[in-house]
DNA sequence: TTCGGAAACCTTTTCGAAATTTCTGCGTAA
DNA sequence: TTACGCAGAAATTTCGAAAAGGTTTCCGAA
């Protein structure tokens, strides 16, 4: 298991360990529920314990990691159950900012909207290869834009939160589902309903376009 | 500033360091945005540097820490628009819980509510003396106790979270409303309306108590 | 006086070994 | 066969000193 990582361009060590290791499990080189040595940690990293504890005690703070007293840390377990209850509550999260927006965007807002919306219709209008590219990042952002406005801080850690586990689980049960099919008639239609400020239709419209993201993980999931 | 802490009955140091530093900050017993000097905490609890660090971190997680590479760490500091911002997101999340527990609720759950909302009533109607020993506690279960059906874990630790910010919010900024004056009515307000599983009626109910408890602390928070 | 820089001081961060606890495998007794 | 217990091994937790980085103070030059 010899590889080395690249720790440079952080402060400290912690958020160099913290950062690659958050970048390990997002991308599912750690299997979920795995245990997670210190002793294994410290050896790969070339640092100390109390580092990786502490790097390990902050990805507890985003539940990618749990610890048991005189047990060690181990990488969370995922579950059909647990996945079905981060997406309810993501869907409410963000239909909640999505209200706030409406009713607080400006003309920045719509104005960010109406670019990263153009952006990313391109970007799905493309050829595969060029899709495959940048598409992951254009569709985050067209997201990212459209709550853009409501300016609650504690609203945008819940919905950050649980964007991270949203991937997780993404990359652990779907990894090929890179773009789904049709979400560009998805996206299409819930930048009309904002530019309108149709909450209503807004609401409805995420909330599908979740539920239908969120199918192929839950087929992914079961098929373990 | 010597007082001995008692840090028995914990498994671990970290725990014990964890939950006696966490009291502190939910009493108000640490300013907000006061520096949490690692040498400091390791000769008041007389344990090693990393053993307060990741005690630390671990505060981190729940949002009552915050830290800045190479600048040690601070408690987390409070202010009129973050309060405001926590209010809205947890009356966002106190109704949804309550739509769900009222969809998914059973006779036990009923039977539970019953229970809660019995004995906060004896306590709202007793002696102030009597009132202000018990209520803060029974408070607390009868709400738990309305949301308990909801079963969602995700929402349950936003709710958790929400609810322990709150209580900081208020010890530091109303630490002599113990109780509102007219929360008697609104207890018996929401149960009714619970039982009735009128959720439109609840979910209305449950924005105008909370705002009425906010009110009293965002008083103390402008005149500071 | 004001500014720049350097030295002294203080704090955070990091490490590795020691102490403590849990886990594992094996032998013994019921 | 199953249960129990007890070493030995393995892993976690804890400590305190040393290294690294930030902050303040003070001195001299402009």
């Amino acid at each position: 298991m010899a590889y080395e990582r690249n720790l440079d361009g952080y402060k400290t060590a912690i958020e160099g360990v913290y950062a690659d290791l958050r970048d390990s499990l997002l991308r599912g080189e750690i299997a979920p529920a795995s245990r997670l040595r210190v002793e294994e940690l410290r050896t790969r990293y070339d640092v100390g314990a109390s580092t990786v504890r502490e790097a390990l005690s902050r990805l507890m703070a985003e539940n990618l990691v749990t610890s048991e007293g005189q047990r060690g840390f181990r990488a969370a377990h995922v579950s059909l159950t647990d996945f079905r209850e981060l997406v309810d509550t993501r869907c409410m999260i963000e239909e909640q900012a999505l209200r706030q927006s409406i009713i607080k965007g400006d003309d920045q807002w719509e104005a960010d909207l109406v670019a990263a919306h153009h952006r990313l219709a391109r970007i799905e209008a493309a050829v595969p290869a060029e899709r495959a590219l940048h598409w992951e990042q254009a569709n985050r952002d067209f997201h990212d834009a459209t709550v853009s406005a409501h300016g609650n801080r504690w609203l945008g850690a819940m919905r950050d939160l649980h964007q991270t586990h949203w991937v997780r689980y993404m990359t652990i049960a779907a990894p090929w589902r890179r773009m789904p099919i049709d979400s560009r008639a998805d996206h299409q239609a819930i930048f009309d309903a904002l530019m309108d400020r149709n909450s209503e239709l807004v609401a409805a419209l995420i909330n599908r376009h979740f539920r239908k993201h969120a199918s192929a993980v839950e087929a992914g999931l079961t098929r373990k």
